[in-house]
RNA sequence: GCCGCGGUGGCGGAAUUGGUAUACGCGCUAGUCUUAGGAACUAGUUCCUUAACGGGAUUGGGAGUUCGAGUCUCCCCCGCGGCACCA
């Protein structure tokens, strides 16, 4: 056999799997079926990139061993090919976008062709053809009919350079998604589509797929889930009245002003007059501010009074009504109960305008041993203070050790009958220390409630804390009583120590909050809460919930970060919306039979105007339409929908593409979706993927498919850098493009390399210098074919390893570990390389496991080998794993945690036999010699451990 | 700040339930072949120490549990990704 020459092989390969249409899957065949999707790519212009390559490669090496495990593989492909980017470039380009985009797929599906995969060409689809996006308009129209798709006036996220609107989704950091632009807000009327309507199932349905922990995660986080109440507030002296919604109504005794966000509606009606024209410049300015600017973290938090008040309906207190721009209209009612004490953006914003602050929640804190209460003990409740005492001279503080009790605290004292706890601070410092002269003194933090069980006692106690910082004036000292101090001894602590000092978590709790004073957040125990005193937050929300529910001023309330799906964009190159707009009958769909509404071909410009419009606006023959309920005069929609449309039901097409009557054939559907495993980028997670599945549910709902989860089970690829560690880009100059590796390596070489790099879903730099390790364990391989080949029964040793290596392989490719199967293939290879002839079998088993990496060049050898038909049609071997077992083991052996020694033995040897084979060895002698063995652990074939001394 | 993931030789990376850390590959060193080689092949290669046998150290740092920890627990440091005033 001649050199292996990759070149001439994956011609020739590429040619007969052409003409025998070898991965044009038979949909109807009685095989299981297995739908193996890769996300289609983006033809913009570029070529299609190592993230492509690395990911469809991936997916394949994945397809075609389930192939070889007796699957019906369906691996579609076809191009995203409406859209900003696209769109962008032909402008660029100075070239009409249907030009450009054909182009690129011609020249997309030529690299393609060379990547080695079982891609079906002949069910192509490309979103900006009519025959595609006639279907993404039916979509439209299904959801219109089920009232998912809407218009509405509302703010909107519009990128000044693409001049459209973008989706929640397609703002990245303030920025637009495709061109880094600051998105601003813009009022507008907009089609939208009720995503928010499946908030709750996009969340609980998680649990039925099979996809990274991360993505489900990510989901979930953007979804944004969370429960709380709604609760009505009364305007004082007025009739109007807001709600506000909060997550925190246990905190609503701590409640000292509202907020609202400045476009709240209700602004302008309650600002009284004196306010007026300062409300009104903050208005403004928080108008013009971009997204970027006033998500800022760095900004300090603004705001105004209104003038006016509104009532807490639990106490009937009044409280200021102030605007600020951390409050967000979008969110929830657009209007929050501020409590400063307890959520750190009201407490910072309190803090610089000097509103109160009151606390209403304290942190529990179960002191001494962490004892719980006992159930049958009396419980008391003792008020305490904690009294922090600093030195009059040095950063030193007072700290107490109670050698008896073990505890180790600050100056610690219960509050007498009538005593207030500020008195209490100073009276117990001075017993219990003698020091007279207090400089300053300081409360510090909130209540602290202390729980414990007193056992010298039998009962139980709550000991609710304040925490006090007492400066000294001098060092005048007065001699202590000793009832005071009989259990504890005193000394200073520098302050750098004092933290680890302290045992008593109560004290540790108020040391901290000397350092730095901040909202309380967690959730604790009630207190100046009237009647819901004592009850914790858990139990009050619920209370509380009810309460306001009972007197008709409040609910729960589910609420959600999720937007619905802005769908319209003002730009040229998208599937029109399919309505119009009759004088008569207003908005009407067009009807399904008149699908597609095509894209006008011929228009003078096609840039973005900014004037709101799209540039379809002043297409005249496009733009007037009859109706079709009145059949009178009418005017098309000229907004086109978003590319992520036109994306989120492609793999739903691709079994019926060729049949015009109906977007899903039902017995193909129903036989072929939903997809069995998705592989592409994470950085889909939360636009494609969420949308995908948002579509799939809408379209079961309306009966029109039978499953609403759309990809069961889904991996992602990681990224591949560039040779320099870092994300590849034109402007770091360091793109390496996948043709380049394939013309000088060959496509067999290049798929084993990039999969063996590193795992699949890390991804890593592109270290060229690695390739020519695959490409000389790929000779070597083709290199034993070459060898005297015999018919005979393989050595022990060889079936061992050829058994071990099938499992491994096996095994790690359905868990996309590529890395490891490549690596046991390449110990397979340099053991039968060692040997002078080469047994048949073997490497017929050796083709079929190299196939899924290399295709064509398993394809060839295995023609030389046996001179059948295709690689691909033959069946992945089986492993004996009784064939697998080594007789003998090496076994070794550990003296208090070192290995000293290794013993071959056989593998069926008792712990009595290696023990007494250890012993006879003179390195574990050394170590035993003279001493007592006082432990044996024998790990069956493993190793044995010896504890000595 | 919050959520998620990660940190192992000179480099990419291996390591079922805790059980011989560094598989496999690159690179490097020596050798073979060669007019030559940035080709191929063979052998060696975690680090320190030793002529060698051997000994010691080692999975970001520190503590802990265990006969035994890359793996489990706690604290800290660093990197990456996502979210980011979401009430």
């Amino acid at each position: 056999m001649e050199k292996y020459n990759p070149q001439k092989v994956e011609a020739k390969w590429q040619e007969v799997w052409e003409k025998t249409k070898i991965y044009q899957t038979d949909l109807a065949s009685d095989k299981p079926k297995f739908y193996n999707l890769i996300m289609f790519p983006y033809p913009s212009g570029d070529y299609l990139h190592m993230g492509h390559a690395y990911s469809d490669m991936g997916a394949d090496v994945y397809g075609r061993y389930k192939a070889l495990n007796g699957f019906n593989i369906f691996m579609p492909i076809g191009y995203d090919a409406f859209g900003l980017p696209a769109e962008n470039f032909a402008i660029s380009k100075g070239i009409h976008p249907k030009k450009s985009t054909a182009e690129n797929i011609s020249h997309a599906e030529k690299q393609l062709k060379t990547w080695g995969c079982q891609f079906d060409f002949s069910r192509e689809v490309t979103t900006s053809e009519p025959n595609y996006y006639k279907w993404t308009q039916w979509l439209f129209l299904q959801l219109y009919k089920q009232g998912l798709a809407y218009q509405k006036e509302s703010p909107v996220n519009w990128c000044p350079k693409c001049m459209t609107v973008l989706a929640n989704e397609q703002v990245i950091n303030g920025l637009c998604e495709r061109c880094d632009t600051e998105v601003v807000q813009k009022n507008m009327k907009q089609w939208f589509f009720k995503i928010t309507d499946y908030a709750d199932r996009l969340i609980k349905d998680l649990d039925k797929v099979d996809w990274p922990e991360s993505s489900v995660t990510k989901q979930r986080n953007w979804i944004g889930r969370s429960e709380g109440v709604e609760m009505d507030m009364q305007i004082a002296d007025s009739k109007e009245k807001f709600s506000v919604f909060t997550t925190r109504i246990d905190t609503v005794y701590g409640m000292t002003y509202v907020v609202l966000a400045p476009e709240h509606p209700l602004v302008d009606k309650i600002t009284t007059d004196k306010q007026k024209k300062e409300v009104e410049k903050y208005k403004i300015q928080a108008q013009k501010q971009t997204e970027i600017e006033r998500q800022s973290l760095e900004k300090d938090k603004t705001g105004v009074f209104t003038g006016s008040y509104a009532i807490n309906p639990f106490n009937g207190e009044k409280v200021p009504i102030w605007i600020a721009d951390y409050v967000l209209f979008g969110y929830g009612t657009g209007a929050v109960m501020a409590v400063p004490a307890h959520d750190e953006r009201d407490y910072e914003f309190a803090k610089k305008y000097n509103l109160p602050i009151v606390q209403s929640i304290a942190p529990v804190v179960w002191g001494l041993g962490n004892a719980k209460f006992r159930e049958g003990g009396k419980t008391i409740v003792r008020p305490q203070v904690a009294v922090i005492v600093k030195h009059w001279a040095k950063d030193e503080y007072i700290c107490l050790d109670w050698e008896k009790f073990g505890w180790k605290s600050f100056v610690i004292g219960g509050i007498d009958e009538g005593e207030k706890s500020e008195e209490t601070a100073v009276r117990e410092m001075r017993e219990e220390t003698g020091y007279q002269n207090v400089k300053s003194i300081r409360k510090i933090g909130g209540t602290i409630v202390n729980k414990y069980y007193a056992a010298h006692k039998g009962r139980n106690t709550i000991a609710p804390q304040d925490a006090y910082l007492i400066e000294l004036e001098d060092g005048e000292q007065a001699k202590t009583e000793k009832e005071h101090t009989k259990f504890h001894k005193f000394e200073w602590v520098p302050k750098k120590n004092v933290q680890k000092y302290l045992t008593l978590e109560n004290h540790i709790v108020a040391w901290e909050e000397t350092e730095e004073e901040h909202a309380f957040t967690g959730y604790g125990e009630l207190v100046n809460s009237k009647e819901f005193d004592g009850l914790t937050s858990e139990e009050a929300k619920k209370k509380m919930a009810e309460w306001l529910e009972k007197k008709k001023s409040g609910k729960t309330q589910v609420n959600y970060r999720l937007h619905d799906w802005s769908i319209g964009r003002q730009r040229y190159w998208g599937a029109p919306i399919p309505i119009v707009y009759c004088p008569k009958c207003g908005v009407v769909s067009v009807p399904e039979k008149d699908l597609p509404v095509e894209l006008p071909e011929k228009i003078k410009d096609f840039r973005p105007k900014g004037t709101g419009k799209g540039p379809l606006a002043s297409v005249k023959e496009f733009v007037e339409a009859t109706c079709p309920k009145c059949g009178g005069k009418a005017e098309r929609e000229t907004d086109t929908m978003d590319t992520f449309v036109c994306s989120s039901f492609y793999y739903m097409r691709y079994p019926s593409v060729g049949n015009d009557k109906e977007m899903m054939e039902p017995n193909v559907t129903k036989k072929w979706l939903p997809v069995d495993m998705y592989v592409g980028g994470a950085e889909h997670v939360t636009m494609h993927l969420l949308y995908a599945r948002f579509i799939a549910k809408s379209l079961h709902d309306a009966r029109l498919i039978n499953f609403d989860e759309p990809f069961l089970k889904m991996r992602h690829q990681g990224m591949i850098l560039g040779p320099d560690g870092k994300k590849m880009s034109k402007s770091k100059g360091n793109v390496v493009i996948p043709d380049a590796v394939i013309r000088e390596h060959g496509a067999d070489t290049f798929r084993t390399y990039i999969l063996f790099m590193g795992r699949f879903e890390d991804g890593g730099p592109w270290d060229p210098k690695g390739i020519v390790g695959i490409k000389r364990f790929l000779e070597k391989a083709w290199g034993l074919y070459d060898k005297e080949i015999v018919d005979n029964e393989p050595s022990v040793e060889e079936t061992r390893i050829l058994n071990k290596t099938i499992k491994k392989v096996g095994e790690d490719i359905d868990a996309l570990r590529f890395n490891t199967a490549i690596s046991q293939l390449m110990v397979f290879v340099n053991f039968l390389s060692s040997q002078k002839t080469q047994n048949k079998k073997t490497l017929e088993i050796l083709s079929i496991m190299l196939a899924p990496f290399a295709p064509h060049m398993a394809e060839e050898l295995w023609e030389k080998l046996s001179g059948k038909d295709s690689i691909s049609l033959e069946v992945w071997p089986k492993y004996d794993k009784n064939l697998i077992k080594d007789e003998t083991v090496t076994v070794a052996v550990q003296i208090n945690g070192k290995v000293r020694e290794q013993l071959i033995i056989n593998i069926e040897a008792e712990e009595n036999d290696v023990l007494e084979l250890a012993k006879a060895s003179e390195k574990v002698k050394k170590y035993v010699e003279g001493k007592e063995i006082k432990k044996v652990i024998y790990v069956k074939g493993k190793l044995l451990s010896l504890v000595v001394s």
